[in-house]
DNA sequence: GATCGTTATGTTTGACAAAACATATCACTG
DNA sequence: CAGTGATATGTTTTGTCAAACATAACGATC
């Protein structure tokens, strides 16, 4: 029934941080590994690896850090600063569902019930 | 150096507010023509139509008016649920701006200011 | 009734992003 | 030292969305 909302936001050093790396990061953190953070999200782990290496270039300090090789193949896990980014962005998120909760519910009384079709 | 904001709100009946549609019936408030927006915001006129019935099917009242002919070839004006659905989501964005201040600015510090190049 | 700028659509083309496919490398373990 | 599963990259293909192009209709005004 609420809309899903999406926030993202564009830096000055062009990186753009939105739901899909938080996602990322969020499955990383969870799971161990780059590649099974990307399986979870149905997404290739070429673009799972892409996303991580545009955040880890965009930040002073990675967010995610790597190893290869050993018995369980590598993994990865967010270091600090990946916890600390994923945590202010879902700060953020929580709290424009929280305060924005009146402009929202404007917009969704006004609505139509049917969908579109394309 | 404040980075941009994009706000997106994907409702249930399919519509996807964001930034270009707002943008877009702002356009059309201070323009009073669907063409002339769209050439403000360097956008095709066939795109700037398309926006235009795709929230105009969303809602259960129309958010744009347009007249054909006349001696200016016709245009187009936002009615009162088009002022309102726009007052909302501007609403809303100054609301995330204003009150994600310390999130946003705690990303911004953590970010490298090397531009990534691709 | 010719002119004008806009609304309203359809069709084709092109650009770019994502997916798919293909390898190479790593390091621990048995 | 062979096996394993994940990281790390390159190349090719596909798909999708936007741009480009092309017309038709409209109606007040002169």
């Amino acid at each position: 029934m609420a809309p899903k909302l999406r926030l993202r936001l564009t830096f000055d050093n062009g990186l753009i941080l939105g739901p899909g790396k938080a996602d990322l990061l969020q499955g990383i953190a969870e799971e161990g590994s780059i590649s099974a953070a990307g399986r979870r999200m149905k997404m290739s782990y070429k673009r799972a690896w892409m996303l991580v290496e545009d955040m880890n270039a965009a930040f002073v300090s990675p967010l995610v850090e790597s190893s290869r090789g050993g018995q369980k193949g590598g993994g990865a896990s967010l270091t600090d600063a990946g916890e600390a980014v994923l945590a202010e962005f879902r700060s953020l998120e929580a709290m424009v569902l929280e305060r924005g909760a009146p402009q929202i519910a404007t917009l969704s009384a006004m609505l139509s019930d049917i969908p579109a079709q394309k």
